[in-house]
DNA sequence: CGATCAATGAAACGTTTGTTTGAAATGGGG
DNA sequence: CCCCATTTCAAACAAACGTTTCATTGATCG
C-alpha cells in the first residue's frame, strides 16, 4: 500500500508519460496501462475514463512540480538585475533542465498551447503565482506611473524569448544545425536572456515610453 | 476543371481546415470529405492515403503563404531601426491577423511545434528564407565581430517574443482577462516588441557582450 | 473455516477510424 | 449508338479505440 507502487499510483505515472509524448488523442489506455502493469479495467475502476485519468495525470504533475515553482525568498540585498538573472535561468531549467521526469512539463505545456478542461486549475495555481514573482521583480525596474498593460507586456517579452527554446525546439535544432545546438547549454540561452533584457528594461527606467499608448484604438 | 472547383482542389482546402483546427490525429477523413462535399473514396484516389494528403494540404498552404514572405525590398534610405519595425509588424501580422484563411497558418505553426514529414521542406521553403531576412536587418546593428552563435541568439529574442502571442493566446488571454486582452491590436504589441528589441540592440552595438562564449564548455 | 469485499484479470462490447471494393454515373471520340 | 477512360458513390472492410462485463483472486474479519 505503499503510495508510490500501488496501481493507482502506476497508472499515474505511465498516464502522465504517455500523454507527455503522444497528446491525449494519440495516447491509448492500453498503452498506459502496459507502461502501468495494470489492466485496462484498472483505469474504470480507479478514475472512471480516460478523460479523468488525463485531469488526474495533469494534476499530479503540477503538484510534483509545486516544490519548484520559483518563490525562492531571495535575499533583500541581493541586486535586482541578479533577481531578475536568477528567475530566468530557474524558469529555462524548468523548461530544458535534465534530470526530472520530463513528462511532467510536457503534459504542463501541451495543457497550455491546447487547453482542455484542466486549464484554468493549471493558471491558477502554476502560472499566475510565477507571473506574481516576476512581476515583483519589474517592480524595482518600471516607474509606478507604468500602466498595467505595458508591465505585461514585458512580461510577455522574457517569458517568451524562455518559452521559444521548448516550444519551437526542433525547428531551432534544424536552423542551426546539430553542431551549434549541442552548445545551447542553459548558462548561455539564461546569461543572453538576462542580457538582452535587462539592456532594455533600462531604457524603461529612463525614457517614457514611445507611444502614448491609446486609450481608445479607434 | 477550374482549378479551383474540382474535387481535388476542394480536398484541400477542407483538409487544411480540419487539420488546422484539429491537429493530425484527431482530424477524420469523413469531416474532411463532408466539407469537401466529396466521397470518403476521393481521399484515395487523388492524394492515395490521410498522410499524403496532410502533406499536400501543408504544401499548398506553403505555396499561398509564400507570397506574403516579407522580403518586401526596402528602400535603401529607410532606417535600419524603420526595417526591424517594419519585420516585427509584418511578422506579427501574419501570425495574428485576420482575414486570410486562418488555416494557413494553423497547419504550419502546428507543424513547427510538432513535426512530422513535412517539416523539413518547411523548414526550406518558408522558416529559413524569414530568418535569412531578419539576419540581414541585424547586420546594421551588431558588431561585424559578433559570432553567429550570438546573432543566431538575438534573432531567437526577436521572434521568441512575437510567437508567444501566438503559441499561447488562450493562456495569455486567461492571464490578463478578456477586457485587456481586446486591446493588444497588432499594433500595439509590435511597438512594444519594437521598443523593447531596439533598446536591447543599442547595447550590443557600444559594449561587448558580457561572457566570452566558453568554446569547450565543459 | 466461511463470508465479505476491494482489486485484478481475460474477453468481449459497440463505435469510430482509415482504407478498400465494385458498381454506377459521366462525358467525350469513333 | 456504343465504347472506354475518368470520376463518383454507397457499402463494407479490418483494425484500433474507450469502455464494460463478469469471473476470479487474495486478504480481512467474524
Amino acid at each position: 500500500m505503499s503510495p508510490n507502487d500501488d496501481t493507482k499510483s502506476r497508472l499515474l505515472e505511465a498516464a502522465g508519460r504517455v500523454f507527455s509524448e503522444k497528446g491525449y488523442d494519440l495516447a491509448t489506455v492500453r498503452e498506459i496501462c502496459l507502461g502501468a502493469d495494470a489492466n485496462v479495467a484498472a483505469v474504470h475502476y480507479y478514475f472512471g475514463d480516460k478523460s479523468r485519468l488525463y485531469i488526474e495525470a495533469v494534476r499530479e504533475a503540477q503538484c510534483a512540480r509545486a516544490e519548484d515553482v520559483p518563490i525562492p525568498q531571495w535575499q533583500p540585498e541581493m541586486s535586482s538585475e541578479d533577481k531578475l538573472r536568477d528567475f530566468i535561468k530557474t524558469f529555462l531549467t524548468r523548461l530544458l533542465g535534465k534530470g526530472r521526469p520530463d513528462w511532467h512539463l510536457g503534459i504542463m505545456l501541451r495543457e497550455l498551447a491546447h487547453p482542455t478542461q484542466a486549464c484554468h486549475e493549471l493558471v491558477r495555481d502554476y502560472i499566475r503565482p510565477m507571473a506574481d514573482v516576476l512581476k515583483v521583480i519589474l517592480d524595482d525596474f518600471l516607474p509606478a506611473s507604468m500602466p498595467m498593460v505595458q508591465r505585461h507586456l514585458i512580461g510577455f517579452s522574457i517569458v517568451g524569448q524562455c518559452l521559444f527554446y521548448y516550444v519551437h525546439k526542433p525547428i531551432i535544432r534544424e536552423l542551426v544545425g546539430d553542431e551549434e545546438y549541442q552548445g545551447y547549454h542553459i548558462d548561455l540561452l539564461a546569461d543572453h536572456i538576462a542580457r538582452f533584457t535587462l539592456s532594455s528594461l533600462q531604457s524603461f527606467t529612463t525614457s517614457p515610453p514611445p507611444v502614448p499608448l491609446p486609450e481608445t484604438p479607434a
